[in-house]
DNA sequence: TATGAATGAGAATTCATTCAT
DNA sequence: AATGAATGAATTCTCATTCAT
């Protein structure tokens, strides 16, 4: 079911992958570094793409869907949900270079830059809903949660989707600002994130509209 | 009390924003344009700043400091916490530019540019605490709410903090990325988010932890 | 024997030398005339040189080589010391504008320009001992001449190498600032210089130090 | 007799020398390090001034004549040639620093930067014959020497005064080169130097030509 | 198909000179 | 007369893209 994807156009998003994780700014990757990285040629990179934009953007949303497709098998072998939150936000706390790289690609996102635009036509093509796969992922776990239970209405699922985005969103953010003082204060917050989405879940879940 | 600025510089933040919120690539703003705009010669902007990055990094810096004070100053004005966070909600649907600004400079912050590791760098001197301006709003925000109240332990506040960015936060995502389908629909996930925010705050406060 | 130059290597170099000879102030010659000359893109030097600095100092040292190797096998040509004099000497009023290059570059060599600093550095690499090749040469025809004799001290062998470049190269400077007038003057002077040169290395030989 | 100079005319003046001696690139002064050496505004300069290029040319103008000046009194001080010679050569060592900006002074009048047409235009206004200043001490001093004798003709002077000005020329070359080993070897060179041309301007004058 | 040498448009930055004060 | 803020022409260098091999 999933595209097959010709070698040299992988090794493109690959090197684009490694630079990222590098630390590289993506507003100044050059040709020249990615093809260099993918050890192809400066001109057969454009036998592939049209040109560097849409090398960098297709790189993201390849190593984007890759991201989120483990996400979510990661999330489906935990038992619960309070387990499933949890898993993510430990998930975050292990591989800080990785989340941070998804941070910056969901930031890079709301930035004007040409290589953002071709992102989101991308993911516009692809009708995938939402602003990032991240949020489908979300969805998709609340779903499988809500499983046999009456589904609320949009609003809330919106609602819901959002707060737990938001949440564990922004743990991440405090994670890499290094807000934490300790384990123990990570220990605390990572607690009261996945007490709170269950509850709010749980709430929204009873509540009459 | 607040710095005083010199007319050629103020210029040249003026026209930053005004770039920015043309939705210009802040990663790829040219100097020439800049001053363009600025109705100043090139060679004048380097009298005043060190390079290109240095009018951008202050330029965001300036702007960014303004636009926090009139957002505190708004807030102060609504009679409850509840209306209070109605008011930036509404203001940021009312303000869809100047959010998409906010959002825009809040995401820059998280890349690895040269102007990022400016503001970044202009933040630290500065000595504010957090990660970006906003956050204190916040926080002032949650502490005049709490005035006269026992202060929850630091873990609380700043799971607070961060529970209430990132809700206010992910609904201006979600209007930018016109997640919502019609005013209802954006009004009742308004009403969630409001109740949902001072509910978790009643909640935490009154937790024995 | 000698290395092998690229040809676009080749093409600044003489590029480089044209503009010399053409009165060019080396200080302030752009990359962009050089390479219009070079018949070259702009960029293109730039895949060869590190920066415009490279281009001219490795220009000069080029040309210097050339032109030095060129000079000694004229030299070699000539039955014996006064008439190797005399060649240098006529050699210098036949090619004015040549002569020209060379005292300019051997005076650039002493300026502190950031092109004279890459000279020296190339020179100071290629262990070529002594101020200048020019240097080398009047020392490498010296030695040809003392062949078979016992050579003198090297204190000695300093002074005679210093005072024989120093009486070539002035009656280059006078040549050059037109301190003669008419042929006549300037061939006494000629003899004068040639015969005080072979009797000053006879004096020197048959000194007991 | 000598020109008075104005105040900032001279401070310019001495501006320009200071930073010549502290080793700066002369073909990239810039008139705001001029000015702030010289404690002047920057558009005051342009009082006295046409431009950069007379600013400095006229510096070294002036500079070079009281060097002369004071080279030949301090000449003029010793009892014979032979001393004057020497005289010349050990202030060439103890010297070094300033020696260095002669030297650097004589090769830039050979090379074609804009300042040096100035300075070679100064030169010629002032009807100064030869090529540079240095030049007429040379033969100021072989003048007195040859008081009461018959001087030779112009063809010999020439010659006299280029072969005295090219040896120290080079001596002070090679010191700058550091071409000698130790102080014993300098003397050596020295000595042959200064009777070198004591004998040649004896041979020249009993000469018949 | 794959390559990388060649290109030149375009960017940041510098600095001599002007001119209003 | 003295100033220095303002200017923009000119310069160096980069890098996405092309195209001959």
């Amino acid at each position: 079911m999933s595209k097959e994807y010709l070698p040299k156009e992988r090794a493109i998003y690959q090197a684009v992958l490694v630079l990222f994780e590098e630390g590289a700014d993506i507003n100044n990757l050059t040709v020249s570094e990615i093809t260099r990285r993918a050890g192809i040629g400066k001109g057969t990179a454009y036998e592939y793409f049209s040109g560097k934009e849409e090398m960098i953007a297709k790189a993201f949303f390849y190593n984007g869907e890759l991201f989120c497709r483990q996400l979510y098998e990661g999330i489906c072998k935990e038992k619960d949900f309070y387990h499933k939150v949890n898993y993510v936000l430990l998930a975050m706390e292990q591989q800080v270079a990785r989340m941070d790289c998804i941070f910056r690609l969901i930031h890079m996102l709301s930035d004007n830059s040409s290589v953002s635009r071709w992102i989101r036509e991308l993911l516009r093509q692809k009708k995938i809903s939402g602003e990032v796969p991240v949020i489908d992922v979300i969805r998709r776990v609340l779903q499988d949660e809500l499983d046999g239970r009456e589904l609320p209405s949009e609003d809330k699922m919106i609602y819901l989707v959002l707060s737990i985005y938001s949440k564990v969103f922004c743990y991440g953010m405090a994670l890499k600002e290094e807000t934490f003082e300790g384990e123990e204060q990570r220990e605390a917050v990572r607690g009261l994130i996945s007490r709170g989405i269950c509850r709010e879940v749980e709430e929204i879940l009873s509540l009459e509209l």
